[in-house]
DNA sequence: GTAACTGCAAATGCTTTGCATAATC
DNA sequence: GATTATGCAAAGCATTTGCAGTTAC
């Protein structure tokens, strides 16, 4: 992944060891949350702090890098934009997330720019319900 | 709306005050945070707690009688689950929440139960991306 | 009367921030 | 060398929890 040194340089920001060593760890698992790249990282790296995962998630996110997902867990987990878009189910009762993908949706995102001038670049479906097993139960 | 009077009966919890008073609120308006209901009800019921308000909120959503939204703020808000549903694209510069709404998807909880058997009530889409200004002061 | 529910205050856990130091350009 | 980025510790918020008192059934 080079394509992100280039877009920090293009913005004006600094290409650290840190933010270099976060973009790693993301490219090599997906759904990963600040407290979990701080842990795999700090093995190697124990110079890295927290806080600056956190900053360098933000920034990564604000320039589109990374997405910040939230699967109801009280905290957000993230990954490369560039992975392929998925879409979760959320069991309401045990908070199971299913994950799913489909192909429609092109035309969505397309309309909804026509009408409102958004722009995406990425998207995110989450069904709300019961899993098989939840739904067994509660009948 | 008496029917979640009915489905509280049904599973054995008692319908207290201050659950009905916090679903009276979730019917009077839309996407609300539980600090704006508890601000909300407090002028008219000062003896309300705000922990109430979380564990009310909390047993609704699992009963599927809210909906519990993200809107990446860093809180929850919450919507009675009879609302129409719909969906946001939420800027990643600026953080400006757009809501369309759109009316296939049918079909998608559809095959989504037949491959997982999850049953779906409500869904939500989020699009990522810039909004019409962030994306002009962007190019 | 008893079990469920509530309020309060304290605790928790994720995330942010202030500031002095270190690293990038 | 100037400015941006970092680490640490402390602060900030939303949310949860323990417990004694209250209420619904």
């Amino acid at each position: 992944m080079m394509e992100f040194e280039q877009i920090l340089r293009s913005r004006g920001y600094r290409l650290t060891n840190q933010r270099r060593v976060i973009v790693r760890e993301l490219e090599g698992e997906r759904h990963l949350s600040a407290e979990e790249i701080y842990d795999r990282v700090k093995e190697e790296h124990p110079e890295l702090g927290l806080s600056t995962v956190y900053r360098t998630l933000d920034l990564l996110h604000e320039l589109g890098i990374v997405r910040k997902e939230d699967f109801g867990e009280g905290y957000s987990r993230y990954e490369l934009a560039t992975e392929r878009m998925h879409h979760h189910a959320r069991c309401r009762r045990c908070g199971k997330v299913i994950e799913f993908n489909e192909e429609l949706m092109e035309y969505l995102t397309l309309q909804v720019e026509r009408e409102t001038g958004f722009v995406t670049d990425s998207y995110e479906i989450t069904l709300h319900g019961l899993c098989r097993e939840c739904a067994a139960a509660s009948s």
